[in-house]
DNA sequence: GTCTATACTCCGATAGAC
DNA sequence: GTCTATCGGAGTATAGAC
């Protein structure tokens, strides 16, 4: 079982040092250092420094939208149906992203799907489209329900808009934005944080 | 004069191929090679090659803030020190970026704004804030004037998500989220573009 | 099947000749 | 100012030990 120890090993110490450092800043030999494995073991198990990645992104968006999908789905079985609220609905969405960011906060670690969606590595964005897609598609669906006066086009930009600003709070660039207020904070409680983006998202996607 | 000739060159070619590839993905060779200049030309007139994301930095944001600051100086005078109206306001910090990766989306090459604000890199984020800082000062206390009625910190947090929609859209990230429209386009639209990014966070802002 | 040792190419940075 | 030579470290690939 040695093989599993260090796949798990690996992935990890990719975790926390991607989401650290980043991707390109991040050597293998930083990672096998970290993880008691030899350089080599990288390219046994996951192919390239770029299958890592893709395992890593993986290890984390898996779970979170599933969570998105069982949410949305019990909305609807609880409603019968029918078009869900917005502020529900983008509730369902951003809540496990925000509940993630949160608990990698607590412990004092970045959150890697805030630094990841940053890396402008090539790959990375087929990789984000293939695990995000079908979630992305689930969510607009209803979404266009929701706001049947938006046109179709109105409602990907409000929702790219949207999306961009949940990767920004999620990610180490907020803190940019922080920095410049004395007392700004409280980016850290989950609560305050994802009120405030559902009704921030809310007012823009209905109004905007 | 070759040595401010090479120094112009070698900008020119580093803010390209960063906006195109990344910081980490693009190599000093390749820089200087596209310049056509020697390799250690970069170390000699950057320091570093930090130094010369810095200078590119420098180059691409400079331009963009000053305008940002005449306006807000412009309508304030013809406001005569009254608050600015919420939409003015946001079109006048979002306008210049827009307009600038707009006419970067019409040469055809992606907007080294959107993609440096992905860089993990680590002393980006201090170069950033010391660029933008002032700005967004300036920017935050007319919002504060222009909103009163709403707290200093969600202020702060609203504003926080309006950067970030605006950084996702002028990135390449964006396109993950179009790509999952069939015909999602008209991105590269400076006007409705910038409408629906004003409307949008004048929405959210005000009332969130 | 798992893992290690090793070698290959390319990178950023620097020293020193011109 | 410019260039050549060179260094340590990076990602990758493979041969072979267990």
């Amino acid at each position: 079982m040695a093989a599993v120890d260090t796949r798990e090993r690996l992935l990890d110490a990719a975790e926390r040092l991607f989401a650290e450092q980043g991707f390109a800043a991040t050597s293998l030999r930083e990672i096998t250092r970290e993880a008691d494995a030899n350089l080599a073991a990288v390219n046994y198990h996951f192919g390239s420094k770029d299958g890592l990645l893709l395992a890593s992104l993986h290890a984390t968006l898996d779970p979170i939208n599933e969570e998105r999908l069982t949410g949305l789905d019990a909305e609807l079985a609880a409603n019968g149906g029918a078009p869900v609220e917005l502020e529900t609905l983008l509730r369902i969405f951003l809540g496990p992203a925000v509940r993630h960011f949160a608990q990698a906060a607590a412990e004092g670690r970045p959150c890697l799907l805030g630094q990841l969606h940053r890396e402008p590595h090539a790959g990375l964005i087929d990789a984000l489209h293939e695990v995000l897609g079908p979630v992305l598609d689930r969510f607009i669906s209803e979404a266009r329900r929701t706001l049947p006066h938006v046109s179709a086009q109105q409602l990907m930009l409000r929702g790219t808009f949207l999306m961009g600003a949940m990767l920004h709070v999620l990610g180490k660039g907020a803190e940019l934005t922080m920095r410049v207020a004395a007392e700004g904070q409280d980016l850290r409680d989950p609560e305050t944080l994802l009120e405030s983006l559902v009704a921030f998202g809310a007012a823009g996607m209905r109004h905007a």
